[in-house]
DNA sequence: CAATGATCATCG
DNA sequence: CGATGATCATTG
């Protein structure tokens, strides 16, 4: 297993040498074997990138690198560079937000400084053969970290009136509010619309695809 | 159950 | 055919 990077540098540059392998090369260094698909293996892509890189393992809220202050997020992508589906970026938290801020948020605090892994996606390309794009790095620009506080802001407040019920995916212009559980009868604790404590799906912060999509424009030209 | 890693499956 | 809502594996 590879030692912890000491740097960002380190980091970043241990990321672009993954440019061009394949996930079954990269699976094969892990000594892990490669799944027939992500139907029943969801995770793997990026587990496997964290192993390659020496993040953290295990289930805790924080960043994947935190003495670096550093994210990783694979970013799944056509071979047109256009993100296949949204990103996941924390649980969403349903009860004691009272007063809660956006600069000490979970999402703020992930999304603070990203390395963003692209990997190739598309169904037609089996997942063996599949290849690691150009990692970058990224921090949101002012206008972008603007547009994340206020539908973060927009969301909470929601969640805060006991309005959770309420909220679809479509609320948000960048980041947006979806289940995420294991399956539709996992129920955790959120505030109902007369203050009460009610049971709900846990829901999750998500990038839309647009969103993710502008970064990659931005790093690699229209 | 809740957190991590996400993609799947269906609908409009 | 893109987006929403649902789901899968694993760990503590």
């Amino acid at each position: 297993m590879p030692v912890r990077p000491a740097s960002v540098d380190e980091l970043v540059t241990r990321a672009q040498k993954l440019s061009g392998r394949t996930l079954e090369e990269l699976a094969t260094a892990a000594g892990v074997p490669t799944p027939t698909s992500l139907n029943r293996s969801k995770g793997w892509v990026g587990q496997l990138l964290e192993w390659h890189l020496g993040a953290s393992a295990g289930s805790k809220p924080e960043q994947d690198f935190p003495e670096l202050g550093v994210e990783l997020k694979t970013l799944p992508i056509t071979a047109a560079g256009k993100p296949l589906e949204s990103t996941f970026v924390c649980i969403a938290p349903l009860t004691g937000i009272a007063g809660m801020q956006w600069a000490a948020s979970n999402v703020c605090n992930k999304l603070s400084c990203v390395l963003w892994v692209p990997v190739e996606a598309s169904p037609t390309i089996p997942l063996a053969k599949r290849r690691i794009a150009t990692p970058f790095l990224w921090s949101p620009s002012n206008e972008q970290a603007k547009l994340l506080r206020q539908d973060w802001e927009e969301l909470m407040e929601m969640i805060a009136l006991g309005e959770i019920e309420s909220v679809t995916a479509h609320h948000g212009e960048v980041l947006q509010l979806r289940p995420k559980a294991a399956n539709g009868s996992a129920l955790t604790p959120a505030i109902g619309r007369n203050g009460q404590i009610i049971q709900t799906r846990p829901r999750g912060f998500y990038l839309r695809s647009h969103f993710t999509h502008s970064l990659l424009k931005a790093f690699f030209g229209i």
